[in-house]
DNA sequence: ACTAAGTTGCGTCATTATCG
DNA sequence: CGATAATGACGCAACTTAGT
């Protein structure tokens, strides 16, 4: 994207290592003239005398460097090219691995959709942790989210008053009940300190109560209409989802305005279903680019201690050859 | 102690890369 | 080619540090 790391010259840090890990070395080479150093390369000079690596495929390696990196690729490819202490970072199986260890000890707000089996009294949210919050930092609001998805058949209808906060009954007792949902109170965004001022307009916070009494959150998007009535949404436990996830639909949707928002909503639906798993990948790619940056600088350290090595043997050497120009 | 500037980490969205 | 993963950019909040 703008600004990445593709768009700037070949030689920045990240450019050369990125998926052609010998460019560092190239470039101490070059400046030393020692080619010796890097193995199955083939070298030649240029025109003015210098001595360069000839790439078979460059125009390959030009076209694969005006791409953005990969913190992955770029670090496998480094370790496999160099010592085999770098660590690699860790196949994707292992990831998830360590990713479904975390989830089964992470506190009971950060519930995912993943295939580990909440308890049956709970009601996992996907994409967004109900309150309370993590204490470590205070949260954004709109960190506050739950998952609707539109689809599906009809189970009950309620019609609400904006500012209104409802209590919805289940229609279907297994549906709801048997996953420990008691109550549903619908409040209106702007009231109350979850639905604080990064709530998207349009959408509205439910909350809910499980068996065990603990309190979850979902965000469904709804439309006013000028009379102050919230539009008709269903709310249901759709069988796609895991159990426990409330959805909720519009109805009668009609005028170009209406049609507007329910794209926008369509649209807010789409960003959280992925806010979860981009939330995660966030992590990992930042975790990525870390050990990228101290695998960087950790060969800054040793290429220039083979620099300071090389120069020190070339100034031996040329000591050497005066002192032996002298004497003959 | 207070404060402003800098740093760090996070979540989110848009965009691009990659995979099936 | 659509779905998903990876990444850059942005804004926010907490933390750190230097100056007063």
């Amino acid at each position: 994207m703008d600004g990445s790391i593709d768009d700037k010259s070949e030689d920045s840090p990240s450019s050369s290592g990125s998926s052609q890990p010998q460019n560092l070395s190239t470039v101490v080479h070059t400046i030393t003239a020692v080619p010796t150093a890097i193995p199955n390369q083939p070298v030649e000079e240029d025109g003015e005398g210098h001595l360069v690596r000839t790439d078979p495929d460059i125009e390959k390696r030009r076209e694969i460097l005006s791409r953005r990196p990969s913190y992955r690729k770029i670090l496998n490819e480094l370790s496999s090219a160099e010592a085999p202490g770098i660590a690699k970072i860790e196949e994707d199986k292992e990831e998830e691995a360590a990713i479904t260890s975390i989830q089964t000890t992470i506190p009971s707000y950060v519930q995912t959709s993943e295939p580990t089996e909440p308890p049956s009294h709970q009601l996992p949210i996907i994409y967004g942790p109900p309150v309370p919050l993590p204490p470590a930092r205070m949260q954004d609001s709109s960190k506050v989210r739950g998952i609707g998805d539109a689809s599906q058949d009809s189970s009950s209808y309620k019609k609400v008053t904006a500012g209104q906060t409802i209590q919805i009954a289940a229609a279907n007792q297994n549906e709801l009940t048997t996953q420990g949902l008691q109550t549903i109170t619908m409040t209106n965004a702007g009231q109350g300190a979850v639905t604080a001022a990064a709530m998207p307009a349009g959408t509205t916070i439910v909350q809910y109560t499980q068996g065990d009494g603990s309190q979850q959150f979902v965000t469904v998007p709804v439309s006013i209409s000028p009379a102050g009535e919230v539009q008709a949404y269903q709310i249901r436990a759709p069988s796609s989802l895991p159990a426990g996830v409330v959805m909720a639909t519009p109805t009668g949707i009609t005028s170009p305005q209406q049609l507007a928002e329910e794209s926008a909503r369509k649209r807010e639906l789409r960003l959280m279903k992925n806010r979860y798993k981009n939330r995660e990948a966030a992590r990992e790619c930042r975790r990525r680019k870390k050990e990228y940056v101290k695998c960087l600088e950790t060969r800054v350290a040793v290429l220039e201690q083979q620099n300071k090595t090389l120069i020190e043997e070339l100034k031996s050497l040329k000591e050497l050859y005066c002192h032996k120009a002298e004497t003959e």
